[in-house]
DNA sequence: GATCACCCTATACCTAGGTTTAGGGTGGCC
DNA sequence: GGCCACCCTAAACCTAGGTATAGGGTGATC
């Protein structure tokens, strides 16, 4: 199995064809669909890497689908082709951070500039939420007291004032502190505040 | 004089007056031109808030104008309306960083709602290059070695490490990264942290 | 040649961070 | 009841960070 899937929806059969011939010559995964609701019953398409789709479809049009995408937190690149396209959808096609919005015909190099730049970001995406979700696995072994210290550590606040705020002694606050840091994997302080910074911590 | 200002440029007279007695019945600040170079020839323009642009307009084009003042690094939110738009123009404006995209005619109530999201996008951006700017000054002001010191330090590298990167004393090193912490206004490593992240220094 | 800014170093001293070891208290769970 | 995880604390000890004071060296500028 490919490294990354283009998905490709659109209704017209010789387009998903097409589609299929061009992407695989250059050596792409593909998977065509005549639907949005044939790709959703489709569960090996999960490894979706960016979406082709029409903006007119039978069932729910490709804008819609996008929309709703975006609302369940799913922002797999999205790049629009469509025979009959007017300017507001376009505009809210690319409102909504479609990469591309091609008219039918275009050529075949345009299509695979978008797609490339798609899969790029895609990348990306991936990278940094792969990250944060690991951030977030360790946050959650913390326990009350170390996940409560985190923020105030990576405020700049010192031991003393932490000790403090919370009506312990210095010595618990370092106690905590230091498994905190072990907990996280921060080896230095530094660390900690992009940690912080990163999973959106307010002190 | 208003604390924001909306430019509108567009050749047509009438549509001129009317957007002006639009903006200014709602209370906003504007300056309207037949076209980019009655605009840039006019000095007193430079508290530009957001744009109003035809895309078609004599001699410089709408488009044109925009990707001009994107090389320059001048990122004014930019609204585009027009009479005859198709999709790939579209696609290019919006692509580059339109706030929105209009055809005439449209409904003053869209009009006037892009003009508070791109007002609002602009204060978002004043701030940070606000920001970022007194940051660098304050860099400008650290010597040589004070500014050399600093990402190691944001990189969380003790001192001992530092000195032996540099090949200088302990002591040395402490005694620059206190002067750069005065200097940068840093009260904690946590703020170095951050104010080196913002300035892109890497180690 | 005097002045200035910068760089390097050192001693001394103080504060802050961090670990280990050792203990006591609470509440949930088998 | 025994076990466990968590919370709090303490003494002892070590490392790291930070400042003040003081001095020497270099290169540019007037």
């Amino acid at each position: 199995m490919p490294t990354s899937t283009v998905i490709v929806i659109d209704d017209d059969p010789s387009m998903r064809e097409s589609l299929d011939s061009l992407l695989r010559s250059v050596g792409m995964g593909v998977a065509a669909y005549a639907s949005v609701q044939d790709f959703l019953n489709d569960r090996t398409a999960d490894c979706a890497s960016c979406l082709v789709l029409d903006v007119r479809l039978p069932g729910q049009s490709g804008l819609d689908f996008q929309e709703q995408l975006s609302r369940k937190g799913l922002h797999v690149p999205v790049i629009f082709i469509t025979g009959h396209a007017d300017v507001p959808m376009t505009v809210r096609a690319m409102k909504a951070g479609a990469v591309e919005f091609l008219e039918k015909p275009f050529r075949d190099q345009d299509l695979l500039d978008a797609i490339q730049l798609a899969l790029a970001r895609n990348r990306e995406r991936l990278d940094a939420e792969t990250a944060l979700k690991d951030l977030q696995d360790r946050l959650a072994t913390l326990t009350a007291r170390e996940r409560q210290i985190m923020p105030l550590v990576a405020a700049g606040l010192l031991n003393k004032q932490i000790a403090g705020d919370l009506g312990v002694s210095e010595i618990t606050v370092k106690v905590h502190r230091g498994q905190m840091m072990r907990k996280m994997g921060a080896k230095t302080l530094a660390d900690l505040v992009r940690m912080a910074d990163k999973l959106s911590m307010k002190a």
